[in-house]
DNA sequence: TTGTACGCGTTATCAA
DNA sequence: TTGATAACGCGTACAA
């Protein structure tokens, strides 16, 4: 059924010379080769229609050509983004990238990584935060540990409790801004919604949002901190709850845009008016918080910026050239929308 | 720098056999293992942590273990879940999936395939529709015979003009149906906005949508029929441009969800109520219009469960167990919610 | 400037 | 029941 592929030998019967000779046609190679023979190697790489087999490159330089790319949630536009700016840069140098989507399920993560041990990866990128679990992360720091002795370079877009090199996303900074712009709106009786219990991105945030109250000493009010999951239903539940305990509260922080949308839609629905009657703001930036009804007022994370910047380091420095050392740097910025209002001109 | 990862001869020295031997109880071959070794060579691998060279294994066998995907746009939820459904199959059987994001551009859709050619995929998934352009459709119609001709699956959603396994999403259909819903709650003068002129799918809705004016008789107006993009902020130009001939109107299709929403962000944005003013429907109910104001009617296309189809024909077909020779088939249904007004009860 | 011979890690074939 | 050998397709030291 198969059939043989043509080869290396095809090639050089062809062109009347040998195997090896075509090789370095193929590769550029430092050793000479006279011109005239490299033109007969050409046309007959062209007409054979000749592309060498990977697999068997691979087998002999120990490389896989492989970068995985992990991945929480492929519909949520934040790693859509990311992953569309590192593939931008990655498919110029023919590395194929492996992307697993795990809905941060512990096995299903753990699954992932141990597949692109086995396959040899030669970069894995964890993009979404960490996962706090005992057995999560025993198991994780083995398979890392296996890909790192192999030469492998594993890197981290936030924290990770593991050796690897981690890119700094500011979450705790984020969470930090967004709260300091309601403070100077002058809201005070501040929600605040967090994200799934089992990501350390929800921590981080969470850390900014309390810095930013206490550095005002302004105490934080149990009542009105809600769990959540980053998604927009559950958003639409932590507005449910907060509606119980809605007396006095001005404004709430939802930890991430998703849910910063849900929450507008639920208040909208339950007969709220934002921003007159409570101001609600994300983190993130999405696509759909510029069209939200009103748009959202957030932070802007640039993930595509960072998925490029992530594949650039790492082109960089699996290729030969030495190591490339620049720290990916993710510059944040406020944008200011219509979902806060302004308590000072009262 | 990069260490020699451990190899079938290592366990086999450890054993005390010989790597056939453990290759044999590695592939739980056929051939009879007496159980003592067997046990002795299972020992060795854990003591070890060895695991097979993926490469070396495909070179043998003229296997990659390698399915390609190519997308048009992974932040599009129609493209996102549409892999996500694909992966949780896949996963299973260890295959690597290769996602490229091609933004409809026809160069980067050839390089896409080119390099999965390249790879020896074993198969190749073109999830979006096709691309109308003469040199795209001649580059790709070669590649594509080279895949399939060194034993590769080609597999395309919706109509593609070669010669491959199509899986039909019924684009006429939709457009069809949602036309006829409106048609019955008493529309009869009705905007239409189309899909990138490049795209396969565009033509195929635009079909539906005159066939349910023409079986009724009904005259299609062209300055009623408008350019778009797929993407929201095409519907919002494509609402911009209706404006201006807006008397008579009282309803529109946008051809896909995303553009639906951008219409009616704009109409709102200009003062127009929805679905008082004006109807709008979309075609393939992504998550967002759900939760649109007002939440949006369209046809629902169960991308995710497509997806999962896919995913278990390719493994199914790939699998020696002979051609598992099943059709994927999508079952459409209207979503009716408010973003239409009925006219009958004037 | 060109070619020969070997090895990468695995499996299929054949012999023992 | 086990093992030696060749082969997959390519790159590279070494020889010519």
């Amino acid at each position: 059924m198969t059939v043989r592929s043509i080869s290396i030998k095809d090639v050089a019967r062809r062109a009347g010379v040998s195997p090896t000779t075509v090789s370095r046609v193929l590769n550029n190679s430092a050793h000479p080769v006279n011109s005239k023979t490299r033109r007969r190697v050409k046309a007959a790489i062209a007409e054979l229609n000749f592309h060498p087999n990977r697999l068997a490159q691979g087998l002999i330089n120990n490389k896989s050509h492989l970068i995985g790319v992990i991945v929480h949630d492929l519909s949520d536009p934040y790693f859509a983004e990311m992953v569309k700016g590192m593939e931008r840069v990655i498919i110029k140098y023919d590395y194929i990238v492996n992307i697993y989507n795990t809905s941060r399920d512990v096995d299903k993560e753990l699954k992932a990584v141990d597949l692109l041990r086995a396959n040899r990866a030669e970069a894995v990128v964890l993009t979404g935060g960490t996962l706090l679990d005992q057995h999560y992360r025993e198991e994780m720091a083995g398979y890392i540990k296996e890909l790192q002795s192999n030469g492998s370079i594993v890197l981290g877009v936030t924290a990770h409790p593991f050796n690897i090199k981690s890119i700094e996303l500011g979450n705790s900074l984020a969470a930090r801004l967004i709260t300091n712009y309601l403070l100077e709106q002058g809201h005070r009786a501040i929600a605040y919604i967090n994200g799934p219990a089992i990501l350390g991105t929800t921590n981080e945030r969470w850390q900014g949002f309390q810095e930013a109250l206490l550095a005002r000493k302004i105490p934080i009010r149990d009542k009105w901190i809600v769990a959540g999951d980053f998604s927009f239903e559950g958003g639409r539940r932590a507005a449910r709850q907060l509606l119980d305990e809605i007396t006095g509260l001005t404004a709430v922080v939802a930890s991430n845009d998703e849910m910063a949308l849900g929450v507008m839609w639920e208040f909208k629905n339950q007969g709220l008016a934002i921003p007159d009657d409570l101001s609600v703001v994300g983190i993130g930036n999405i696509p759909a918080a510029k069209y939200a009804y009103p748009p959202l007022t957030t932070i802007a994370l640039p993930i595509f910026d960072l998925g490029v910047q992530i594949g650039e380091y790492l082109i960089n420095t699996l290729g030969d050239k030495g190591s490339f050392n620049d720290q990916p740097e993710v510059q944040l910025s406020l944008v200011e929308r219509d979902s806060v209002r302004s308590l000072l001109e009262v």
